[in-house]
DNA sequence: AAGTCGGGGGA
DNA sequence: TCCCCAGACTT
């Protein structure tokens, strides 16, 4: 595979699974087929193409690598360690990914599978910290020495990959069924399922954020280009979401509240949407969000002024293409566009009986 | 060395 | 529910 599309896959791949990858990679490919092209996307797009796929420091780093490419590298990826390393978003694993599976080089990599693998491997005892060394010093060595892998370094490496994916998994491991079951010096002691140490987690915290979905008047029939558009914030370069786009919110806790700053703006608000839990690995979200309309259309084309709630900019989106490929939104942005959209079914327009509001988040009491 | 960054799928 | 994942970057 060319090295354009063995850096696209694998900055995807980092933490996601293949499965949610594949499709994601063909509508890139399809998009920016190289490097040319993608250094001379606007980022906006670039990060559209990546909703969904979370770590979207991916995304940005992506796209900063490919200028880096075309106006530093002649339009070729450099094969040498350190001038790759030095792209932004290639860590160790994906510029040993990069110079074994694109290039053929015999380069060791290590990822969360083949750490596993290589600590069994070897009964390795330690914690993350101090076996890093030690495993990468493992994986070098085995390309130097072993037949196999000096033959053919990809195949070697993506081997060691899908054997810790498949048959040597973090609980449980396949040992029956291992071709290293001979050698592996964990399975000779019984410590298969003590190496690697489970690691523990710390717990997320709980954030309860409430957003406000601002619609703009609906068409009057005449095709005014400032009917049927929906607010949206982005939020800063850096952090959460950084460089997304989203309906404007607020988290509990923040200076100005969403109530304060949408009764400030004169909104009118038509009808709470359904209480949504969002996770993320280290915050779990509580999200309460209201649908309001904008007064009128002299209010669409005057400046919405989003910094007091911490985004960068604002602007108006046509709906069709705020839930299109145009526009970067996190994956709580596009479930509560989403679900602002529904025909509102469950909710009655917000004319509905009582029985319509009952879908409330539990109190914490 | 620790904290941060998303989201989904499987047990 | 909990746990894990084809990591990199910042502090």
């Amino acid at each position: 595979m060319d090295g354009y599309s063995v850096v696209v896959s694998e900055l995807m791949l980092q933490q996601t699974r293949v499965d949610t990858v594949l499709d994601y990679f063909k509508r890139w490919k399809a998009r920016w087929p190289g490097w040319p092209e993608l250094a001379a996307a606007e980022l906006d797009e670039v990060l559209a193409q990546w909703t969904g796929l979370g770590y979207y420091n991916r995304a940005r780093n992506l796209h900063r690598t490919a200028i880096a490419v075309v106006q530093q590298h002649g339009g070729q990826l450099p094969h040498d360690a350190a001038q790759l390393g030095a792209l932004p978003g290639l860590g160790p694993y994906t510029v040993g990914a990069v110079r074994s599976l694109a290039f053929g080089l015999p380069a060791a990599l290590v990822d969360g599978n083949v750490a596993r693998v290589l600590t069994r491997w070897h009964a390795l005892v330690g914690d993350g910290g101090t076996l890093i060394k030690p495993l990468w010093q493992k994986a070098e060595l085995e390309l130097e020495v072993s037949g196999p892998a000096r033959a053919d370094p990809a195949s070697w490496n993506q081997a060691l990959m899908e054997l810790g994916a498949t048959v040597c998994s973090p609980r449980k491991p396949q040992c029956a069924a291992c071709p290293v079951a001979q050698h592996c010096l964990a399975l000779a002691q019984g410590l298969q399922d003590s190496i690697p140490p489970v690691k523990q987690r710390a717990a997320s915290a709980e954030v309860q954020a409430h957003y406000a979905v601002v619609l703009s008047p609906a068409s009057s029939g005449l095709g005014d280009p400032l009917a049927d558009r929906v607010l949206l914030g982005q939020r800063p370069p850096t952090g959460r979401w950084a460089g997304l786009w989203e309906p404007p919110g607020a988290e509990q806790g923040d200076p100005q509240t969403l109530q304060q700053w949408a009764k400030a703006q004169g909104w009118q608000p038509l009808r709470d949407l359904p209480a949504l839990q969002h996770v993320l690995t280290h915050r779990k979200y509580a999200v309460t969000a209201g649908v309001y309309a904008a007064a009128d259309l002299g209010t669409v084309s005057a400046e919405v002024d989003l910094q007091p709630l911490g985004y960068v900019a604002a602007r108006w989106q046509p709906l069709g293409q705020a839930l299109g490929a145009v526009t970067g939104l996190s994956r709580l942005g596009q479930r509560l566009l989403e679900a602002a959209l529904q025909p509102a079914a469950e909710d009655g327009q917000g004319s509905g009986p009582a029985t319509t509001k009952r879908r409330r988040p539990p109190s914490p009491a």
